[in-house]
DNA sequence: GACCAGGCACATC
DNA sequence: GATGTGCATGGT
């Protein structure tokens, strides 16, 4: 009983330090505005190219696909495989991506015949697994799907997230993704806008600090 | 010219 | 279960 009481209390603090953490961030970067997107369809396309990607590339693929008028489930379902490939080619990848769209389309069409609402409005858990079925949607996208494109209240756990938690000494290197994601979740407020911007804030901060030394002179989290 | 970027699947041990 | 590898463009 008094371990357990000891693991909450410094649960508590955790909890503190992350949300002082966020207000840190937040003061320091602004507002993110995530996910640049028009629609959620939008979301779910960008997710896919982004694997492994800087986002500036990724902007072109999607331009040209916008250019295409195919940045809709019909408009992606219609496009020959060569112009598709020729579009996203900038996000780089681009043969296992267009395989990895076209998966998903395929699935999105077969099992719910386009409606991208009734998809996105499915049980949080159900629609997880349904995207994790879909071959080259791994944990990542599938969560910034969840939380960027159906707005529910998931985490998104990627390099520069846990890059950042190993340096300031929160997690263990190595961690795996659930893992990851379960410790940051039972720490803070399960909260859409928190969620979204924090993720962001992780990705700005990663960008230009915690890269190779553990010490980074002008860090806006170095008074914590 | 090396290095990195908002992962994932697959092979191998 | 852990570890290694291929996939590819564009910016620094």
């Amino acid at each position: 009983m008094r371990m357990r009481q000891k693991t909450t209390l410094r649960m508590r603090i955790t909890r503190r330090r992350l949300l002082q953490a966020y207000a840190l961030l937040f003061e320091h970067f602004g507002p993110q505005n995530w996910w640049p997107a028009e629609t959620q369809f939008e979301v779910i396309i960008g997710a896919i190219l982004t694997q492994n990607t800087a986002w500036s590339n990724v902007a072109k693929a999607i331009e040209n696909l916008k250019a295409l008028h195919a940045l809709t489930p019909e408009g992606i379902r219609d496009l020959p495989l060569p112009r598709l490939l020729n579009a996203i080619r900038p996000s780089g990848y681009y043969n296992i991506k267009a395989a990895r769209i076209q998966n998903f389309i395929k699935v999105f069409f077969e099992r719910h015949h386009g409606d991208l609402k009734a998809f996105l409005d499915l049980p949080a858990d159900h629609l997880r697994k349904e995207l994790l079925e879909i071959r080259g949607i791994g944990p990542e996208t599938a969560d910034s799907i969840l939380l960027y494109a159906a707005g529910r209240p998931v985490f998104v756990i990627d390099a520069y997230t846990v890059r950042v938690l190993v340096r300031h000494g929160y997690l263990a290197e190595g961690i795996g993704y659930d893992e990851a994601q379960k410790w940051f979740m039972k720490r803070v407020p399960l909260d859409v806008s928190l969620f979204n911007e924090y993720h962001a804030l992780f990705v700005a901060l990663g960008k230009y600090y915690c890269k190779s030394t553990p010490q980074c002179h002008g860090c806006p989290l170095e008074s914590m």
